[in-house]
DNA sequence: TCAATCCGTATGTCCGGACAATCTGACTAC
DNA sequence: GTAGTCAGATTGTCCGGACATACGGATTGA
């Protein structure tokens, strides 16, 4: 059997993205059965009247995200596996969201404060310079879930109290024009304190989830501060990773 | 001032890594700084004596790791960044190792043992068929700081319990030609059954870091399933993400 | 029968060029 | 003075080709 592919040229849409998007279709679908051979890359620029670089490029974001291995001499074949999304830098909201749990969000804090020397080193401003602190409830099914407070530095994004309920902050900074890149995070637990378990309907000295993470945009700037507790009944870090090569 | 670069052509490694290498110890040494021009990829070329496509490939391997941010009519620069080292697939022996903890291990179990329906599901064998059980004891400095419990579908390696004890799990894998490639990982938190804190030295009812994960070799092959614990006030996972674009 | 060698095949690396898209900054027109 | 326009610079995309390298199987030799 032969897949099906082609490429619109008048697409403004690269032709190494529109194949590769076609090819993580046909995998994803299951056109493309687990270990099956591609097909040698010259022969498939041929058929698709593009150029092998093209094709390659294609294929390697393909092997980037992992769902591809290439093995010189033999030639490229889908991998086997339960592999689904790679981690990602995601929110809470979003996750949620996907999973059909209806998050609710209810804003606790949003004010402007002084920065503490923990925050001041975490966003690397100016320690009691002026910084935003975001405190939120985060619900599902009507059910508390996590406790999450966070600090921006001053002049991002303006932080409206009903856009926060509304969504998530990620996806307010992403609306802002803030093009997130990385971030530094740190996952513990510890048991609940009396006002923790108080806010998260646990009892005092139960186990939390704990998250702390330091956010930056393409220019390395820290746009975000956060220190997260979820219950751990409730919720848990589910994520894929890949071997960097 | 201007970057030394150059290139060896009759060196067997690829020109596009060399180039790759140098910019990243340049990086990380200082002498290229946040935020500084890389200098247009036309230029860089002629000065190296080498085609564009190929300093294309090495510029591009670095903002893969997150280095470096291109931006079209602009140039290159380098990430500002406190930006470390992003997420990889570690062991916690080589982790401790790296934090200079003297990691130790104890086994406690090292036997084959018919697959339960998690373990069978978990490594995609048959239930009830043989795989390897591993447990481990993880000390730092002398303190439990982990126990860990592995399942390893048969055949793959011959699991030493001499050599469990000297290294981890991963570096064995590897080491027996095992090319990891992904995992997938769930973290949570959960209270201390008295077994449990038995083993750790903590009491009953104490907040537990949870972790479950299944590794998957570059054919998509699962080689390993984990279920461990950790002392939360010994251990927490630190990493760096990166954002997929 | 078994092991070493050869060879076809497929990916890996590299080249040189062409044109398009986008950003910055300066210039111009209102 | 402000906004729109234009030009230069730089990366993004794409092409067609060349040779190197590694894997696997078939052939050959012991």
């Amino acid at each position: 059997m032969q897949l099906e592919l082609s490429v619109d040229r008048s697409s403004p849409v690269p032709l190494y993205f529109q194949l590769s998007q076609q090819l993580e279709a046909a995998i994803e679908h299951g056109t493309l059965t687990p270990g099956s051979l591609l097909g040698n890359e010259i022969e498939l620029a041929a058929r698709l009247g593009l150029s092998r670089p093209t094709v390659r490029q294609a294929i390697q974001s393909l092997v980037d995200k992992g769902l591809l291995v290439r093995r010189r001499g033999v030639g490229t074949q889908v991998v086997h596996s339960q592999v689904k999304r790679p981690l990602e830098l995601s929110s809470l909201y979003d996750d949620l969201e996907a999973a059909g749990q209806r998050p609710a969000t209810e804003v606790l804090v949003n004010t402007v404060v002084p920065a503490s020397a923990e925050v001041a080193a975490a966003l690397g401003v100016a320690e009691d310079s002026e910084v935003h602190r975001v405190e939120r409830l985060r619900l599902a099914h009507g059910e508390p879930m996590a406790h999450l407070c966070n600090f921006l530095p001053p002049g991002l994004i303006d932080l409206d109290t009903g856009q926060l309920q509304a969504t998530g902050l990620y996806r307010l900074m992403r609306a802002g024009g803030i093009t997130l890149h990385s971030a530094r995070q740190s996952i513990g637990a510890r048991a609940a304190t009396p006002e923790e378990a108080e806010r998260l309907s646990e009892a005092p000295g139960a186990p939390l989830l704990t998250m702390q993470r330091v956010t930056f945009d393409d220019t390395g700037r820290a746009v975000e501060y956060g220190t997260h507790t979820y219950r751990p009944t409730r919720y848990s870090f589910e994520f894929q990773l890949l071997v960097r090569t």
